[in-house]
DNA sequence: ACCTGAACACCGTTCAAGT
DNA sequence: ACCTGAACACCGTTCAAGT
């Protein structure tokens, strides 16, 4: 692909552009002056085809959670496929954490990005929660994947060992008994902690269904 | 207190100006101008004070952890220890997300802040898990604690179930049929969802206190 | 219809100069 | 020893001007 004549702007190329810069060179580098050398445009170009950068970031969210989304099948158990989606959630937040923390809390019409929710909703409410507590259970997991992926991509764990391991023994026992072992393997964390709230969720229901006498 | 005069600097004051700044007017507001300012001093005189912004704002979170964690006494239960210290991490990430997030991520010595860390890790040794396995379960609930209340913070959930309803229902049942009672109480969602993974400790733990024979 | 480029109102930070 | 203030290298965004 030659960089060396000017692309024709779209909504499209811009998105490309834009997430192949912050893929490359992190999320700090999706500025629009950054944006403008990658299109050999002037920098507010981009105001010709996006409001302003937020309908920008929001547009590559939705091609990000699309993408994460595909080739997704329900496998018949809900537990199987929540925690399926959550593992596609974390996996594209951890790729692109500032892409898309934006967009988590900032309401934006997405067009597909929405699919990846919409199907780990419909999995609680198929495994038998009534909505109000459906609502509940998706809300905690959503943003204990959301949040986790966004720590863990940020986090300088080999500096936090180290801050824990030169506190005083003395006050803090516990925090220097674990320094050398804690924030070892996120990505084990993050599983142990949703099995954790899975579990509990179908011990909940099995629960229920004993009560109801069967 | 009379403003009209300049203010003596030292770290304990300008961490004061800079909590009540952010506190009144939002995280944005946190600047060293705006800092300036309100010490009636020039903008730049926190550099003889701080290394960089980054030290002031670990300062500050280290202030506010410390208050956080103050007046706790353990009540001899695992359980409600574990679940008192993440409600008061949960409220004071509530009113400080921009203060804090920022440190959670970076290595920083603070001081007594890290004593809520501490007491949670020691109350979820003392339950009886080995330590491989209490860092994970420390780990998953500090950022779900975290995280949550990062993403609470700054959600416009109001907003969110506007989008809800305003989706093809063909293609969105779930999101659909849900937005209007979706978002409407984080709190609740957060205990739901801390609740979650404390029945399933819970549970892990009196399951092999029965293998061994008790 | 689309793009350019100067300009504006912000950031954090550096450094020579003041006292 | 501490503070000042000009300056630097950045941001997102606006708007009059070009084609």
């Amino acid at each position: 692909v030659s960089q060396a004549e000017p692309v024709r702007l779209s909504r499209e190329v811009i998105v490309d552009a834009f997430l192949r810069i912050t893929d490359e060179e992190g999320a700090d580098a999706g500025t629009l002056r950054r944006l403008g050398i990658e299109l050999r445009a002037d920098p507010t170009s981009i105001y010709r085809h996006f409001r302003d950068k937020q309908e920008l970031v929001a547009a590559a969210a939705d091609r990000l959670l699309s993408d994460a989304f595909e080739g997704f099948r329900p496998s018949g158990s809900w537990r199987a496929d929540v925690r399926e989606l959550c593992l596609r959630g974390r996996a594209v937040y951890m790729t692109h954490p500032g892409v898309l923390l934006g967009v988590a809390t900032t309401p934006t019409a997405l067009g597909t990005g929405l699919l990846l929710a919409e199907h780990m909703l419909g999995a609680i409410r198929a495994a038998g929660l009534e909505d109000a507590e459906a609502v509940l259970a998706f809300e905690a997991l959503e943003d204990y994947v959301v949040g986790k992926a966004g720590i863990d991509a940020a986090s300088d764990n080999e500096g936090w060992r180290q801050v824990h391991a030169a506190l005083p023994a003395g006050t803090f026992p516990n925090l220097t008994a674990t320094a050398s072992s804690i924030y070892r393997d996120p990505e084990e964390a993050f599983l142990y902690g949703l099995d954790l709230m899975l579990d509990a969720l179908e011990a909940r229901l099995e629960r229920r269904a004993e009560g109801r006498g069967i």
